[in-house]
Formats: structure tokens, C-alpha cells, sequence
DNA sequence: CATGAATGAGATTTCATTCAT
DNA sequence: CATGAATGAAATCTCATTCAT
């Protein structure tokens, strides 16, 4: 039935050799300091030979980027979606992007690139796509959230700024995971995420 | 008593004209995708003339952003200083945040590129004293939640946790707030910030 | 047999082209005043062409003037080994020299810039290798003076005073023979060398 | 009787300080790696009043090669108008400009770049008047050497010539005299000249 | 007159992209 | 298909020269 040839297997599998070694670079010298003759190289390949897969520097750039995305999303979106309560459902969601980020940094710098740092230093426009995807976890955590609220589990707050506090602080320690991953495991920064923001800081509300 | 001529005065002033014209576009751009003779042209001046003022790119780029970090951390030094509670003392940081943020947007977004971006998107280590002064205001910050600590009202936890936790949340808010300004008000940013960190989001922990 | 492809034949003519090309403009112009559009134009490239074969402009200098200084000194070298007596040897590399700069003035003048001129007109030392091997052969030059003064040929005196004061006097009638190659031939001059250097130019000493 | 000025004294004492410091500048890095703003900032000026004294740089150099050429060519001249046979007139030029060149090594350095490199290392027709004066010395130089050989001093041979061998002699000897000033003295060098010239190096003709 | 800020043409170098083999 | 040599537009930076003060 799977008709697709050897040639097709081994196109696919150049194809994913590339974006690999794009990874790296990307992730590592940023957009603009990455050339393609540098990807070529790491890759084994000709320039020619990236042309030949991505029309351009920013498709590949814009394929990688959607890869990783979708590849989190993934993950992500089926962390949330497991039994439990939401706060549960949400501590899953916090676990596991945690696991995840340490160890895939490559991928989560990139990931990064487009959810946290893209806002601020403009990787001009080259998403769209992957937005949208990133978008999506967004959607099912906020939907989390609102069923939350719902069931009164959680402050009756618009649902919106809660995906933003708790993306805001995960991404705070993973951020500093991704940075110093010999200082700190996992473990310890999905805690602290968990600790400031399900419990308290201030020790007397009164 | 004056002991600027003319000449001198005139000269700092077309320097920072060329530093506004390139805040504007660095901001917007970032350092790759933004060029001399763009910078040039906004500020109404020959290329060459920049040369004058930065004998490169990488030092206008360095010297815009240490002036940018050094005014916001100037501001948020003194609001840490204020009078009060620690727990004060912080709310008064966050309220003086939003609203530095949203009055100076381009200056934020510069600001953000060192703090949370530039981990990402490499400027290519252009920044060393920048970072060294946005340290200066983790510290302080740092300080005050050690007190805090130790007047018993805050979580005995490491503090530098505490400060990720508290820049994570707010940034969160205030990138929302600069992206969107017309959304938001920097009250509501800065009252969410103090919702989220202060208080528990989940309404029962038992 | 031949492991060299079609490709890397061609790839080095076109490198022999541009070198070429660079020889004629390097030995009019001088270095600084030859740009690197001038050698692209003449050598039938596009300017990015150039910097394939050679990293920067100093480089691809410093391979044109190795590449002419070893084209000569294996000439010069090779004349100074014949056999005869040390007058004999010394009287091939004079004869020797004043065909080879006739029959290449372009190659000679660079080979000029090197041993005279780049004292005077600093082309930044651009030069390390290929001043090596011209001392390679102003070395075997003084090793025949050292030989003819050891059997009684030559006056008992500094070898190297010896070398220079040769190199001299061939050099001034080279030039002279460059610049107005119409108005002598190699002989004449070849000739004049030996009659200055060897013969007496004062007819009676006392 | 005197009409100038203090005004005019002054502007010519400026207007030397400015060639002093062009001198040391172009003597050490050449034409075209010596900025006006350099040679401004040496001669304790601002650029624009350079180019009061000079309409644009060539004209600077030129004035420079000019004053530096003219004052060795009226000592040079001066030398072989002594009295005395024309062995002896020689002598004297030969050790005065020994002395001269090793007195004042910078403008010996560029009287070079005018005679000597200027030939080989193009500094691309700055001269014209330069060159007259040279060629003056050197016509000199050959009326000496055409009375010697009338009276039978010297080999019948073309004077230019000898012209020619003498100055590759001397001017190779006093190249090395420059180049290290600490090794040699100018006594040494012009008697090595006096030597390789006058005496006969191969020490049987017959 | 002297000043030095401003100019802008021109030089070097990089790099995404094309295309003949 | 893969290759990699060739292209040329664009970016950075320099510096001789001008001119308002």
C-alpha cells in the first residue's frame, strides 16, 4: 500500500538531515548569522542541494520553526488533555514542558525564539504558521483554565491573563533550565513554577 | 560657567537625534536587519556622519542600549527604595514597570531584547555593560524579598526564585501590554501581576 | 590516472586568470591604488568570483607576489648552480636575470616592489613568505662571493657587502631597462653589470 | 626692508609644521595610508587649515617631495662642485650623501621613494617637478664623470652609465645604512661604495 | 583665518540564489 | 538529482574635501 518509493524515503531522510543541522545553527547564531553555505556544510550537502528542498532561506527557516513547533505542541496539547482536575491537568502540562525543554534545548531555544524572545526581537515575521500552532497550546490551556474557573478551582479572572501568568513564569524557569541546565533539574523548576503560581507567595492574605 | 560651547551642544544633540532614529528602527527591526544608512536617512544625516559619533555599528547599537537600561533601571532602582512594606515596595515596583513600559514602548521593547530576547536571538554579545546594569536591578530586587524572607512574610524559598518568578509573570504582562496597548492599561497589567504573584490563583488548597 | 576532475582544471585556470589580471594592475598601480572591481572587470569575473579563490584582498597579494618571487628565484637559483668558477656563475646570473626581467616586466616589476621598493613605499607587509625566498637567493649569491674569496677570486671583504653592492648595481641598469626596454638589451646591460662590478671603473689607481 | 609680515611669518612657520608632520607620516606609511585628518591631528591643526596651505593632498605631498628632493639636491650639487680631480668630487659626493641620508632618515626615505621605489611601487605620478630636480643631480653626476673620461680618468664608457652603476651601488649601500641605521656607519658605507665602484672586486684580470 | 562637523563617493567584503555540467 | 562555481546586490566603513560659524 505505502507507495512510496526509496527515493522518496531517502529524499524525506536528506530533507530531515538538513533541517537538523539548520537546528543547531539557527537555534545557536540566530537567523541572520546562519548561512546557507554553514547549513550546507553541516549537513553534508551542497548549497545547491537546499534548494532543492526549501525555495528559499526563510521557507527552511519557516519549516524548522513549524517542525519544532508542531512537535511541542504536540506533547503539550496531549499533556493537558489527561484525566484528572484541571489543577492536575495543568501540573501534567507543567511537568512535562519542563522534561521536554531540558532534553530538547536546541529545539526549545527555537521554540523560544517564537513564543517568549520573537515578541521582543523581531524575527521578522517569519512564523505566521507556527503562531497559529503555538496558538493552539495556548487555546487548551485557557480552555483548561476556563472549566476551572467553572468548577471554582480557580480565581474568577479572565482566563486569558491566567495562560499568560503561568506561560510567564514557566517560561521564566525554563528559560534559566535551558541556560544552566547543570544548575537546576526539572524537577526543581516545574516546583517552583508550580509554587508561585498555585500557592501563595505572601504568607499572610489577612 | 557654561563651559559647552555651541559647537559641543549641538553636536550632543545631533548624536542623540541619530540614537532616536535608531532606537526607532532597532526596536522595530533589530540589529541585523536594521542598516547605517537606514539609521542614516531617518536621522537626517550622511552615513559618514554616524562615524563620527559610534566607529561602528556595534558600539551605536552598545551605547543606545546601555543608555536605554540605564534610564528604566535608574527609574525602577528608586521605586524599590520607596518607603513601606516589602510587599509594598514591590507592588510599587510593578505599578512603576507598566507604566515606564507604556509610556516609552520602543525603549521596551529595547529593554526586553536584553532581558528576555537577547538569550535567544543573538545579538552577538553586543551588550556586557547592559547586562551588568539590569543585573543591578535583579539584586535589588533580590534584597527586598530577602527581607521579606526574613520578616517572615514571604515563602521561605531562594529568593533569585523569587525575582524569575516576579520578572517572569510581569514581563508576561507587560510584553501583552506593549504589543497591544490600546487592550490593556498599565493599571490592569500591573494590578494582574500583583493578582497572580501575591495571591493564589487556586481558590482551595485543601 | 589523473585524479584531477574537469572542474578543479577549470577552477584553477580561472584562479591563474585572476592572478593574472591582478599581476597587471598590482605592478602599474601598486596595491592600494588597484581595487578589487578593477581586477574583477579585467579578469572577466564578478567581484564575489574573487573572493572564492582568496580569503581578502591581501591575500590574493601575497599569493601573487609569492607566486612571482618563486617563479624567479628558482630561475635565479637555478643559474647561480651551474657550473664554472665563481666569475663564471656569477656572470650566468647576471645574464640570467636581465632576460628574465626583459621577457617578464610585469613579474619583474612586482618582483621590484619586493626587494627595493617595499622598503620605501610600505605596502603594509604584506609580503612575510616571499621576502624569505628572495633572502633565499641574495644567501646563495653570498655563498659563491664566500667561495670566490676563499680561493682568492674576489677582494677579502663582507660577503653580504659583497651582494649588495651586485644587486646594486644590477638592479639600476634592471630598472633603467624596464622603463625604456626599447632603448636597450639585455646584453648591454647585463654587460654594463659586469664591466661596474667586476672591471675597474678608474683607469689608474695611482 | 624686509616686507613680511608677522602675520606672513607665522602662517610659513605653520605651514612648515604641518609639512614636518606629513613628512614623518608619509615617510613611514606611504601616500595612501596617511589621512589628512592623521597629519591634521600630528600637526596640532584642524584639517580645514590644511588645506589653506595646500589645495588637496597630492599638492601637500608634492610640496614635501619637492622641499625634502630640493634640499638634498642643493647639498648634492653643492658636494660635486668642490675643487679638487674628478676622483675626488665623486669621493665627496659619495660621503656627503652617506652623511646626509643617515643625518635626516626620514626625508632620506622619501628622496628613495622618489628615486629609488617610485619606480618599481607607483606613487602614481606625484612628482613631475621632484623628478626635474633629481634629474639635475644626476646631470651633474654625469658632466663629472664626462670630464674624467676626457681626461682619461675613467673607463670610455657611456656616462649616463655610470651614472647609473654608481647610484645602484651607493643608494643600495645607504638602503641598508636606513633600514639599520645601528649596524653601519656612513663612514663604512661610503667607503664600501668607494670599494665596489672604484676598486676592482675580481682581484686578477689577467 | 581657523575650525571641525558634515558629506558622500568609493572601497572591501558577504551571501542568498542561480544554473551549467 | 546533486553539485558548487559564479553572480551581483547590499552592507559596512573610510576619508578627501567643503563650508557655515
Amino acid at each position: 500500500m505505502a507507495k512510496v518509493t526509496r527515493r522518496e524515503r531517502e529524499r524525506q531522510q536528506h530533507r530531515r538531515e538538513v533541517l537538523a543541522a539548520a537546528q543547531e545553527l539557527f537555534s545557536r547564531k540566530g537567523f541572520d548569522r546562519t548561512s546557507m553555505a554553514e547549513i550546507a556544510e553541516r549537513a553534508e550537502f551542497a548549497v545547491g542541494t537546499l534548494y532543492k528542498f526549501f525555495k528559499d532561506k526563510k521557507t527552511l527557516y519557516r519549516a524548522l520553526i513549524l517542525d519544532t513547533v508542531q512537535e511541542f505542541a504536540q506533547v503539550l496539547t496531549t499533556a493537558l488533555k489527561t484525566r484528572g482536575t484541571e489543577v492536575e491537568r495543568l501540573e501534567r502540562y507543567i511537568e512535562t514542558k519542563a522534561d521536554l525543554f531540558v532534553r530538547h534545548i536546541p529545539t526549545a531555544r527555537l521554540y523560544f525564539a517564537q513564543t517568549a524572545g520573537a515578541k521582543y526581537v523581531p524575527t521578522a515575521g517569519l512564523d505566521r504558521d507556527a503562531r497559529a500552532v503555538c496558538k493552539g497550546v495556548l487555546d487548551a490551556l485557557e480552555a483548561v483554565f476556563r472549566a476551572g474557573i467553572r468548577k471554582g478551582l480557580f480565581l474568577k479572572t479572565d482566563p486569558r491573563m491566567l495562560v499568560l501568568g503561568l506561560e510567564g513564569v514557566g517560561n521564566a524557569f525554563l528559560d534559566e533550565l535551558i541556560e544552566r541546565p547543570d544548575d537546576f533539574s526539572a524537577e526543581t523548576m516545574a516546583g517552583m513554577t508550580k509554587t508561585i503560581f498555585f500557592e501563595r507567595i505572601r504568607l499572610k492574605a489577612r
